[in-house]
RNA sequence: GGCCCCGUAGCUCAGUGGAUAGAGCAGAGGUUUCCUAAACCUUGUGCGCAGGUUCGAUUCCUGCCGGGGCUACCA
């Protein structure tokens, strides 16, 4: 069933065709400004006033009559307010009922058809943290939205496969190598290996600046590994083995998971560079310099021949033979589209069921391949990588994979900074005149993901019934304060803000669900039709006119793939149900049966249509707390 | 220099080509014989500047100012 705004749009678009107005007409149809004028008003008299040389007003009266004619469904009287605004007055007693009837079919069924099925599956790669270090917040953001993305694109009905990129080959684990080597840094007793890594990594990092012979020692690391079968590719695989499993167990505290670990190393020993080297290099996508001071490197030339300067030509074979990050990911792109004509080994990663990792030897025991070959690949990647994401899709573009090309997108959202406060907390000078600074695991400037969910957890724990719902609310909460932001705005991530537990946090989300939850257990469901009272209390409407919303809510973060969109969407549902909770009488004590069954059904709406928004964004929805 | 992002209330941020631009926090003051007060209510002279397009611009375009990022044989 169409929610109100569609049936609207459609009534006022025949009202158009009356009138004789041009199909191409955009018809706008939104909440009305004030209560007094209306549920919903149309501004299209006023646009329409120069086309047709009359007064909006008049405009309006007109397509009002025709809109009162019609009968549409749902609407009791149609206004027309100065200068042309046309208002729908809904019929509450078949509006409320349907809106009631949608979100209790919502609850019923697993998924919602939002989408006209895009045909394909939609292969969504996000987190993929460096495995030398622990995750930080700015791992933690990437992976939040990602895992947000992948839900929603599921929730309306696209088929999602989610990659988590395993860099084991590039320059960040060889230097946590070369600092286990070179420096003797010891893991202390109860120290976890990935926070031992991450000490060792800005350790190696300083020692750079002094010691230049150990970046020599690092490259020989790095020829090593990509040469393969040596005693160096064994111990970074074992280390990056052993951080990607901290990451894991991290990312699962936030209901975060994968359908499919790639590694970089696999795209080097089974040949998905070499393959995609000859395509390139057949294509004249890349060439070799052979003077300058790029000469020997392979590189892509700029996008045109006008622009050939070398700010955008990308290097993709350094003159000592090794591939960049970029080049790799040029063939992992190539084979998330199935267009390699290669395919990895697949094997079962530990005791997961649900997770398979690529491998270079196949298993007896590998699964069926069914990875890859998508029709849209979502890259979840921060801002600042925004020109070699260009690289990789110029790359698919020079070799005529046009649509595949169109369809590579690079979902950039900006970076977590540490305000002032945050870095004072944590002992970080500050530069003088900044107003934030950069996380940045190799100076040590960051908040480990762990850390911040246990004082999360920590905070909670004094007002939660136990300690399994403080973890889950503390989940959430942090969760909530990383999605909220829009993508392209830094976070200006500040402790205060990420813990609280009043206002705009995942927690007033979350306890305006268990509330709900607690009304339904009180209430008994009398399982008898559900009549619309006479007269709605306001906060009955706005708690209508929000449960409503959701369905568009959610097509409009699926097509604008931005998890803000829903979190925004949800504190709005959860405030109006405080509202409704706050100004509207208990109805364990109300008398009349009308009344009551009514405002049971509206509080399971909300009930049910809050769950699904929170399991959504990837939050638990308690019904106590 | 080129490209990208940001600039909205004291602070952190939403938001929209349409009628009086919203939240949270911080500050002040209130609400509990009542389904969980992690709540609710009261309290607000704000869209960086200047042009342009438009019936209408905070929103779109151009320029400028301020801040950040990218422009590596790192990723």
């Amino acid at each position: 069933m169409p929610d109100t705004r569609t049936l609207l749009i459609d009534a006022v678009r025949r009202a158009l065709d009356a009138i004789g107005v041009d199909a191409a007409f955009e018809v706008v149809v939104e909440r009305s400004a004030r209560p007094e004028f209306g549920d919903w008003s149309t501004p299209v008299a006023l646009g329409l006033a120069r086309i047709l040389h009359r007064a909006p007003a008049a405009i309006a009266a007109d397509l009002a009559a025709h809109l009162e004619a019609a009968q549409v469904p749902r609407v009791r009287a149609w206004t027309v307010t100065p200068p042309g605004y046309i208002n729908a007055h809904l019929d509450d007693a078949r509006w409320a009922a349907a809106v009631l009837a949608s979100a209790t079919v919502l609850e019923a069924s697993g998924t919602l058809d939002l989408e006209s099925a895009a045909a394909g599956k939609t292969l969504v790669e996000h987190t993929a943290t460096n495995p030398n270090k622990a995750a930080h917040i700015g791992h933690l953001r990437n992976a939040c939205i990602g895992d947000t993305v992948a839900r929603v694109l599921r929730r309306t009905g696209h088929v999602v496969e989610v990659n988590n990129y395993i860099d084991d080959t590039g320059v960040q684990v060889a230097d946590v190598v070369v600092g286990i080597r070179e420096l003797g840094i010891e893991q202390m007793p109860d120290e976890p290996f990935d926070q031992y890594c991450s000490r060792v990594y800005i350790a190696i990092s300083a020692r750079y600046e002094t010691d230049a012979a150990l970046l020599e020692r690092r490259r020989a690391v790095l020829r090593e590994v990509e040469e393969g079968g040596n005693a160096t590719a064994v111990f970074v695989k074992d280390l990056a083995r052993r951080i990607v499993n901290a990451h894991l167990v991290t990312m699962r505290r936030f209901d975060i998971a994968y359908d499919l670990l790639t590694w970089e190393s696999d795209i080097i020993g089974l040949g998905f560079w070499r393959q995609a080297f000859e395509l390139l290099r057949e294509s004249g996508a890349i060439v070799l310099a052979e003077s300058g001071k790029l000469a020997g490197c392979w590189v892509m030339p700029a996008e045109t021949a006008e622009d050939d300067s070398d700010d955008d030509t990308k290097v993709l074979v350094k003159s000592d033979g090794i591939a960049t990050y970029t080049a790799k990911d040029i063939a992992y792109q190539l084979w998330k589209f199935g267009l390699l004509g290669r395919d990895f080994n697949y094997v079962p990663w530990g005791d997961d069921p649900a997770l398979v990792t690529t491998a270079t030897v196949p298993r007896g025991d590998a699964p069926p391949a069914h990875f890859g070959h998508a029709q849209r690949v979502i890259n979840v990647i921060d801002a600042r990588q925004a020109y070699p994401q260009r690289v990789v899709q110029r790359a698919l573009r020079r070799l005529h994979h046009e649509r595949e090309a169109d369809n590579s997108i690079h979902l950039s959202y900006e970076v977590v900074a540490l305000t002032p406060a945050a870095a004072a907390e944590l002992g970080i000078e500050i530069e003088e005149g900044r107003d934030s600074v950069a996380l940045s695991g190799r100076r040590g400037i960051e908040v480990r993901a762990d850390d911040l969910l246990d004082r999360a957890i920590a905070r909670l724990s004094a007002n939660a019934r136990d300690a399994a719902t403080a973890t889950v609310v503390a989940a959430g909460a942090v969760r909530y304060y990383l999605l909220k932001f829009s993508l392209n705005q830094i976070i200006a991530f500040d402790f205060d803000d990420a813990l609280r537990v009043t206002g705009d946090t995942g927690v007033y989300l979350q306890y305006a669900h268990a509330r709900a939850a607690g009304i339904l257990r009180k209430v008994a469901d009398d399982a008898l039709p559900v009549d619309v009272p006479s007269a709605l209390h306001p906060a009955e409407r706005e708690l209508l006119h929000s449960v409503e919303a959701y369905a568009r809510a959610l097509t409009e973060t699926a097509h604008a793939l931005s998890p803000s969109l829903l979190t925004t969407y949800a504190f709005g549902l959860a405030a109006a149900f405080s509202d409704f909770y706050e100004h509207t009488p208990a109805i364990v004590r109300e008398e009349d049966p009308v009344i009551r069954r009514f405002r049971r059904g509206l509080v399971a709406a909300t009930r049910a249509t809050l769950a699904d928004a929170l399991h959504t964004l990837g939050m638990a929805a308690p019904d106590q707390v």
